[in-house]
DNA sequence: TTTTGCGGGCGAG
DNA sequence: CTCGCCCGCAAAA
């Protein structure tokens, strides 16, 4: 049985979950005896009570890029996500992952920032707009009530997570060290103190090199990444993210990098089966499926990328556990992620489904493996109890909202299962779109603890009552963070350059 | 310069 | 009426 400050860490808890409550109640529990640890990332429709007094409840913060949206209703501050920002093209970062911009918040500094071009490729960059409410934008509810913030979340994201807020605060603060000590070389580097011994490759920014002018710095600093052919993500896979892992708990209020992990970078096309033939309305026009639509029989060179990249990340992902070494850091993750806080989806009127994930084998691809049977349900929302968890290399979840099929998210990200944690899917049954299926995806895992989520699942339709517990049986055996990765999307309206890439320069 | 929050206003359903 | 979203303003970072 897991401990508080296991439950507070792998975020399986919310006393506001336990509650009656709707963010427009015109009376909330009043005085609420118990407070959710703050959660960064919240994700699915999830509740949560946070003390008045929590720093970043105060100011509404969330890993997600949320904006402000007039809901007219000073009482409630109302917030909708803004997606994530990725390579066009999807290239493949040297580490094996994919690049995930945080969206500028604001309007002005979002077009200038999608006016710049992929660091890594070069290609343009592309704005993957949240879609995770009935085909709208996730949207978040903040409100204060006496002692508490309450905050209520719709949606699911229905893509990759961005970077951090954070994070992308640490890197860029992390940058402008680096830029002063290059343009002042007479000084000597500005190294992190704490940074220790771990620091040559916490710190990899320190190995950016010389920029031929500041507009490359500019993009560097906005990205997050150097230009192809420097030696910045040329270390290994593992000393990378040990770097980025270093760096995130020092920073100590980060999200540990883990998330590049449980939310990946790299999307894992959609398996041939499943979601299209449950969704008769969905148009294939997403670039990610597309190329393994059209290759499903054979790589082509951007299979192969896509491959070669899992399991660049795969491995890497076993790197990272071994030099992060988790267990002795625990404490570290602990203090560093005291905020995330997942909370027990017992909500009445919310069913739970669960969804088998099946283990992968990391050393495989995982396309090749976890591609289910054509004759496979297209709903697998059921999670086992002990599924071995996983972390999903590749997020092949696909979300169509426009015709109601919904693939499950990748559960990944939580492990913890593997440490007897159990899953659960919280659907909201309230605002439940007619979501029919939820096609399960393909995932690569690996056993690995990945704290800090905070994720309900919505369910879908399909679920059948009768193959669920009972509500309240659901509850106390089937808590468990969802995490991770998460993203199920759905590109069916975009255009993407990606379906001219099998032939490219891959 | 960007983030954040507020609120007027508009259109769709 | 609710909701999404555009816009500008202003304070703060």
């Amino acid at each position: 049985m897991p401990t508080e400050a296991q439950q507070r860490v792998n975020c399986v808890h919310s006393y506001g979950m336990k509650l009656s409550w709707d963010i427009n109640d015109p009376q909330m529990p009043q005085e609420p005896a118990h407070f959710d640890h703050f959660c960064e990332w919240p994700d699915g429709y999830v509740r949560f009570i946070y003390r008045s007094d929590e720093k970043k409840a105060q100011r509404h913060l969330s890993g997600w890029a949320m904006r402000n949206t007039n809901n007219h209703n000073g009482h409630i501050l109302k917030k909708s996500c803004l997606g994530v920002v990725v390579c066009a093209r999807a290239c493949a970062l040297p580490n094996g992952s994919r690049l995930q911009l945080r969206p500028a918040i604001c309007d002005k500094a979002r077009l200038k920032q999608q006016k710049k071009a992929c660091p890594n490729c070069h290609s343009a960059l592309e704005l993957i707009p949240c879609r995770g409410h009935s085909g709208y934008p996730v949207t978040n509810f903040w409100r204060l009530d006496g002692n508490a913030i309450f905050f209520q979340a719709k949606g699911v994201h229905d893509h990759p997570r961005p970077e951090s807020k954070s994070e992308t605060e640490a890197r860029r603060s992390a940058i402008k060290r680096q830029m002063a000590s290059f343009y002042q070389p007479q000084k000597k580097r500005i190294r992190e103190p704490e940074a220790g011994e771990d620091q040559d490759d916490s710190d990899h920014f320190n190995n950016i090199p010389p920029l031929e002018n500041l507009e490359e710095f500019d993009t560097i600093a906005d990205t997050g990444f150097p230009i192809p052919g420097q030696h910045c993500f040329s270390l290994p896979n593992s000393d990378a993210y040990k770097a980025a892992c270093d760096l995130a708990t020092i920073q100590g209020e980060i999200m540990p990098p883990f998330q590049k992990y449980a939310n990946p970078r790299i999307y894992f096309p959609r398996p041939p089966c499943s979601y299209e033939l449950a969704s008769p309305g969905y148009t294939n026009s997403s670039p990610y499926p597309t190329i393994y639509k059209d290759s499903s029989n054979k790589p082509n060179d951007a299979d192969w990328v896509h491959l070669n990249a899992l399991q660049y990340n795969v491995n890497s992902y076993c790197s990272f556990e071994r030099s992060c070494d988790f267990t002795s850091k625990q404490h570290g993750w602990k203090s560093a992620l005291g905020k995330a806080g997942l909370g027990e989806r017992t909500d009445p009127g919310q069913f739970q489904a669960m969804a088998t994930r099946p283990y992968h084998n990391p050393e495989l691809p995982c396309r090749y493996l976890t591609t289910p049977p054509p004759g496979a349900p297209a709903l697998q929302t059921v999670i086992t109890t002990t599924t071995k968890v996983s972390y999903q290399a590749y997020q092949p979840s696909a979300l169509k909202y426009g015709d109601n099929v919904q693939e499950t998210k990748n559960l990944s990200g939580c492990n913890y299962a593997s440490e007897n944690m159990p899953m659960s899917i919280y659907p909201e049954a309230l605002d439940l779109p007619a979501t029919v299926t939820r096609a399960s995806s393909p995932t690569g895992s690996l056993p690995l603890k990945i704290p800090g989520d905070c994720r309900a699942i919505r369910p879908t339709l399909a679920f059948s009552q009768e193959s669920a517990p009972s509500r309240t049986d659901r509850a106390e055996a089937w808590d468990v963070c969802i995490s991770g990765v998460g993203s199920a999307i759905s590109y069916s309206d975009r255009v993407s350059p990606f379906f001219s890439y099998g032939n490219e320069d891959f």
